[in-house]
RNA sequence: GCGCUUGUGGCGGAAUUGGUAGACGCUGCAGACUUAAAAUCUGUUGGCCGCAAGGCCGUGCCGGUUCAAGUCCGGCCUAGCGCACCA
């Protein structure tokens, strides 16, 4: 028999003991036809008491999830740890700690904390990065990859971050700074790892139309891939002992050569020494020292300040045979398309700039289609071709084709496009991270560990403090090994992989998560995954996002997936700022700690309020005014509930013409309470129960009251709330007398003829303007409803002339009309 | 500099994609209950004019398209994000 309830944190106690004993939320992996992969991104294992941040990442989803659920999908919906990495390092340096105790002591921590959400986590598959038993085969993966060619080593200009005492991707890099720390970044040149991502840069641009992502970040990852067509176009460079080399320069623009008045190559460019003449090697030389010291920071202060030295050298060009002279400057740089580059100060800021401080020549070839005025210069738009011999009067779109066709017949040119995207560095000389499984062999060189040797261990006794040296160089028994190959003395790699090759496959070993022998097994993950909805920040965009969809494709490639991305649909969740309006932060104070509220109101209470108070994408500013008000609902359900069972049952048959509005209020309420969650608009859906709610109050206070269809619309509503407080909606399900559990319950189905009216209210609007309106009956026609509407506006109309009429069907009927 | 996004009551936020702006809630105000308070319940709550009926104004600003604009177009302002010598 129903007993009064009053919801409090022990009833979220009571529900997440049984739901475990139960395992309420076990996956089936047996029957897999109805899967849903429902994944957020996992966390890192911070010390402090799992954040708002985190609530607002998990909680939300898992309402989609039970929601999905009750719709007959066997949801999967794991949860781990991102372990490795910076923050649990850096912590162990500030405290002397070891980064090992500590992580599994904060994962411990943040179990329990994330088990008082009550989400559906299905625990048994969760994974750890730290792991032996994961990272090992992080190792494989890079092994498989350096089979492949993706895994290689160079020397490389790289960003290097000297607080951090490590070198960064360029995905870490943020306006010149340490993403980590803010520190300034600079260039340094050193021997690292790389995956070579580029060579999937292609399929990485192709691919990203197809998936169900927010359009702002298939634009950012479009942008970072940054493809650009063009043509690669070959220069004769004379040297002074009268041989000459050939260098290729990329450009958008094929159709301004005949405007060529130099070209320039990069300071860093191998062969500036190759060209330069002896008159000039002295100066140049200087330059280049002198380029190399600057930061990228200081290299992006000085963008308006162009300078640069001639070599003595001269170029011909490859349409025209002019000779032009060679330059080195440091606004061209290195990394992107081939160093060297055609300049056209005529049509081209850079070049115009570059042109007017050091006198050189400047050939206007391009004007405005349109007008054959004058254009000031550099005139960069497209227009058609001047001063360009046989290609004069073309446009720029043909042109580009023409003279690159023209080049290629002689060998001097080609069509292709660049990107951007440059191969992702992933050496770190730090400890806390997946050991690079290579070693070196004076005999055999670089030798990759065998499979049956992984994976290679991080050793736990080494002097982790920073140095800017790897720190397991210190550590002689690590380093120290045999060559797999020969079996004489070998080194081991000393540098460890970035976090991010750690969460770059994550989602692909959940399904399969104790499994010793291999990765995965091919036929499991390849029926669980892709992921369909994946929930996190979207501060990843170019890097996680990015980095797993190259995973994705390279482990497709050697044959162990048969699908091309994995993550079909994906959400941001919104920022949860703090109070004024500031991203949360210790050392700002403003951080929000969800534990108190949840012993106050409850964690149901709680993650009602953060999906009630917010749009879910958007986010905003932490305020707890409303809490309060999430508060009272629960307390007014709670009532709702005392109230039906207080009522004398009045029975009848025939449901009267009152009914009926609760019927609609019901079927109303499914309908877009559905609709809502399954596009994460769970303010909106919260708002439509409050108004279900407020319908059963209505209906209660009738006179007259269908006690069985009461009662069918009260169990409908416990399953409505289920999804936004399982432990409360559990409860109640309970006690009013059902088998647990609510969340076995099938989602109830929206009655469609319930939510056709029989009355509709029609706006009449005067000249666009609203009037007033009236209830009138569906089925009239519209010119029934037109003189209607005519006749209840008679006021409006004095000395007016109707001039015509518009009717929206069920909404509107607009009379335009005009003075007499 | 280029590109994208945002701007709605005192507050959080709605608005079926061009069709009654402000759903739902918070706050405030008034009332009921109470010895009183809390809790609960009932009204009310964009601004201005009006005793009222009613009217005028109103979605960052200026202009436009349309019978009709928060929604579409052009320009500007604001806040935020992305890229930033990309040839």
């Amino acid at each position: 028999m129903f007993t009064k309830i009053k919801y409090s944190v022990d009833i979220d106690k009571k529900w997440q003991k049984k739901w475990a004993e139960q395992n309420l939320y076990r996956f089936n992996e047996k029957d897999l036809s109805k899967k849903l992969y429902c994944l957020e991104m996992f966390s890192y294992p911070s010390g402090a008491n799992l954040h708002l941040g985190h609530w607002y990442n998990y909680a939300a989803p898992d309402t989609w999830a039970r929601f999905k659920r009750m719709n007959g999908y066997n949801v999967f919906h794991p949860q781990g740890f991102d372990a490795f990495g910076l923050p649990a390092e850096n912590y162990a340096i500030k405290t002397g700690v070891p980064p090992e105790k500590s992580t599994r002591k904060n994962i411990q921590t943040m179990t329990e904390q994330l088990k008082r959400i009550g989400a559906t986590f299905n625990w048994e598959y969760t994974l750890n990065t730290c792991d032996e038993e994961y990272y090992k085969w992080t190792q494989w993966i890079f092994v498989q990859m350096y089979k492949k060619g993706l895994a290689y080593r160079k020397d490389a200009p790289v960003n290097w971050c000297p607080k951090c005492n490590t070198v960064l991707a360029n995905e870490q890099v943020v306006n010149g700074k340490c993403d980590r720390c803010g520190t300034d970044v600079y260039q340094k040149k050193m021997n690292q790892w790389f995956f070579k991502i580029t060579d999937y840069a292609e399929e990485l641009l192709q691919g990203i139309d197809k998936l169900d992502w927010p359009e702002k970040t298939k634009k950012i990852q479009k942008n970072w891939i940054g493809k650009s067509n063009g043509a690669l176009i070959s220069f004769d460079i004379e040297k002074e002992d009268g041989t000459t080399i050939t260098l290729e320069a990329f450009t958008s623009r094929a159709d301004t050569l005949c405007g060529l008045s130099y070209v320039v190559l990069s300071p860093e460019h191998e062969k500036v020494l190759d060209i330069v003449y002896n008159s000039h090697k002295e100066e140049v030389i200087k330059y280049i020292e002198n380029a190399g010291k600057i930061t990228e920071l200081e290299r992006m202060l000085n963008e308006r300040k162009r300078t640069g030295v001639f070599t003595g050298a001269y170029a011909i060009n490859p349409i025209n045979g002019k000779k032009v002279p060679v330059w080195v400057a440091d606004y061209v740089i290195a990394s992107y398309g081939t160093g060297f580059v055609m300049a056209v100060p005529a049509h081209d800021e850079r070049d115009f700039d570059f042109a007017q401080n050091h006198n050189l020549p400047i050939l206007q070839v391009i004007t405005d289609t349109k007008s054959d005025k004058f254009v000031t210069l550099p005139f960069c738009n497209h227009g058609k071709l001047v001063n360009s011999g046989k290609y004069n009067g073309l446009t720029t779109e043909a042109a580009i084709t023409t003279i690159v066709k023209d080049l290629e017949k002689v060998g001097k040119g080609k069509l292709t496009s660049m990107y951007r995207l440059r191969d992702w560095l992933i050496s770190r000389q730090r400890y806390w991270g997946t050991p690079i499984p290579i070693v070196y062999c004076e005999k055999c060189g670089e030798v990759p560990v065998p499979e049956s040797q992984l994976p290679v261990k991080l050793p736990k006794n080494v002097e982790f403090t920073p140095t800017g040296d790897s720190p397991l160089k210190s550590c002689d028994e690590f380093m120290n090994t045999t060559c797999p190959i020969c079996g004489g003395a070998a080194r081991r790699e000393a540098d460890t992989m970035d976090t991010f090759v750690d969460s770059s496959w994550y989602f692909l070993r959940y399904p399969d998560n104790k499994n010793s022998h291999e990765i995965f097994n091919k036929e499991k993950i390849n029926a669980m995954l892709p992921v369909d909805k994946y929930i996190g920040g979207q501060e990843h965009a170019t890097m996680h996002l990015l980095y797993a969809r190259f995973f994705t494709k390279v482990l497709r490639d050697l044959g162990y997936l048969n699908f091309d991305e994995p993550f079909l649909s994906l959400i941001h969740q919104g920022l949860i700022l703090g109070p004024d309006g500031a991203k949360m932060s210790k050392s700002k104070g403003n951080t929000i700690c969800p534990d108190d509220y949840i012993n106050k109101y409850g964690s149901d209470v709680f993650r009602m309020y953060i999906e009630f108070a917010f749009s879910y994408v958007t986010g905003g500013p932490w305020s707890d005014t409303g809490i309060e008000g999430v508060a009272k609902f629960f307390t007014r359900i709670e009532k709702m509930f005392a109230e039906f069972y207080s009522l004398v049952s009045i029975k009848y048959d025939i449901i009267p013409q009152f009914d009926k509005d609760l019927v609609y209020a019901k079927n109303f309420a499914v309908d877009n309470i559905s609709k809502d969650i399954e596009k994460f608009q769970f303010n909106t859906a919260i708002a439509r129960l409050m108004e279900y709610t407020n319908a059963i109050y209505d209906y209660m206070k009738k006179e007259k009251i269908n006690y069985a269809l009461l009662k069918d619309c009260l169990d409908c509503y416990i399953i409505l709330l289920s999804p936004f407080a399982p432990h409360f909606a559990e409860e109640l399900w309970e006690q009013t007398d059902h088998t647990i559990s609510v969340f076995n319950e099938k989602w109830p189905s929206v009655d469609e003829k319930a939510l056709v009216k029989d009355k509709m209210n029609i706006t009449i609007q005067i000249n666009g303007k609203v009037r007033s309106n009236f209830l009138t009956d569906v089925n009239l026609s519209e010119a029934e409803l037109i003189n209607e509407a005519v006749s209840s506006a008679q006021k409006y109309l004095i000395n007016k002339k109707i001039i015509r009429t518009i009717y929206v069907p069920q909404k509107l009927i607009n009379i335009v009309v005009s003075d007499n």
